[in-house]
DNA sequence: CCGGTACTGAACACGGTGTTCAATATCGGT
DNA sequence: ACCGATATTGAACACCGTGTTCAGTACCGG
């Protein structure tokens, strides 16, 4: 016996469950999904998935931290942002996300668009206002204030990627990942200049 | 006997039921909020709840419905957004619904901010949406494309607001509403004629 | 004071949740 | 190939919220 009495069989479990939900959210959406509905689905007795699992929140709240993973992932492997002068607005996750919600787009249709539950909306949104702090804190300068705070700025700019990251998502990709992106900087870019002060 | 049969009482108990609804949200959000502590609160029996509304989803959506009959009054008695030059964009709701905000504060705080459950949110969009459409509409040229599609401007410019909005709502206004509307203005209206080519 | 309407509240069937437990299957090591 | 440990099974259960039904009661307008 190993002292970690963890089989393959609780990791083969675990992925059965997570499909059977991303599945059924895809069929239903997430409020409709019932517990009978995973376990049936994923052929797996009752009593096992609340061995795993809490409840169904936190299934798949385990799934988006799967999803968090790969993308941070993917952002590490990425172009850097510190290219091109200081100051300038770059934000270098967009294209990047894109990329990555084209490439998974099952799990980001399950779990970022409108199917998703509440529960999710509020991690989705606390993930990238991560990222996009990462890039809008350094380019504020830290003496004095700006006409909008760098708070309610990365509050607006996160809401404005995830509304055209939902709607590219809802729509099945009506156009590539590049022209999505420049949309999303069209838009914002100019109000994040003026709102930071910078240029 | 009158042809119409709604009585008073009929009027008196759909009002319990919506302001029982409203300080439960308040208390506990939606999604928590059982029939069986609206009728409770309300003091109403269960089968009058039924007898008014088909379930507790139905409750919330008359009582958004109300909230509509209010905004959209209180929309045509406000300044109208014609004044000064077109092809300016003046997104004139803006300030108006966040004074109205301000003046229903404890419906708006239950309904529109994070409270609110998933059904709502929609619908508000919904609203929103409308009246955006109403100010940004006139002013893309019929002739050619813009570089941005104007449905999907529209959905940035409801989302940015939706999201300030809920945010002013939900720290207890830290700031004054003319404030919080020059934030809005100065986020959203470069990107707004940068993505629809005016000026 | 009467006819009609609105409200009451207990009882019910239904369906989903999360727990328990004894039986069974499967793995890893030797 | 076998053993001990661990994972899985599925039926049974208590619990809670939903939405319906219905006979009885309160209330309004005329």
């Amino acid at each position: 016996m190993t002292a970690r009495g963890e089989d393959r069989r609780v990791q083969r479990t675990r992925g059965l469950l997570q499909n059977a939900l991303i599945e059924l959210m895809l069929e239903k959406g997430y409020e409709a999904v019932t517990v009978q509905d995973i376990i049936d689905r994923a052929n797996v007795g009752r009593s096992t998935f609340y061995g795993h699992f809490l409840d169904k929140d936190r299934l798949l709240l385990s799934t988006l931290e799967s999803l968090r993973s790969l993308l941070i992932q993917a952002m590490d492997s990425a172009p850097s942002s510190s290219e091109g002068g200081p100051g300038e607005v770059r934000l270098g996750f967009s294209l990047a996300m894109f990329h990555h919600a084209r490439e998974h787009l099952r799990l980001y249709r399950a779990i970022v668009g409108r199917q998703g539950g509440a529960i999710v909306q509020q991690q989705i949104q606390r993930i990238l206002t991560d990222l996009v702090r990462r890039e809008l804190a350094p380019l504020v300068k830290p003496g004095a204030g700006t006409p909008v705070s760098l708070e309610v700025t990365l509050l607006y700019t996160v809401s404005a990627f995830h509304a055209l990251l939902t709607w590219w998502l809802d729509h099945d990709l009506p156009c590539s990942a590049e022209e999505i992106d420049r949309t999303f900087r069209t838009l914002t870019v100019p109000g994040i200049k003026a709102a930071l002060e910078l240029r």
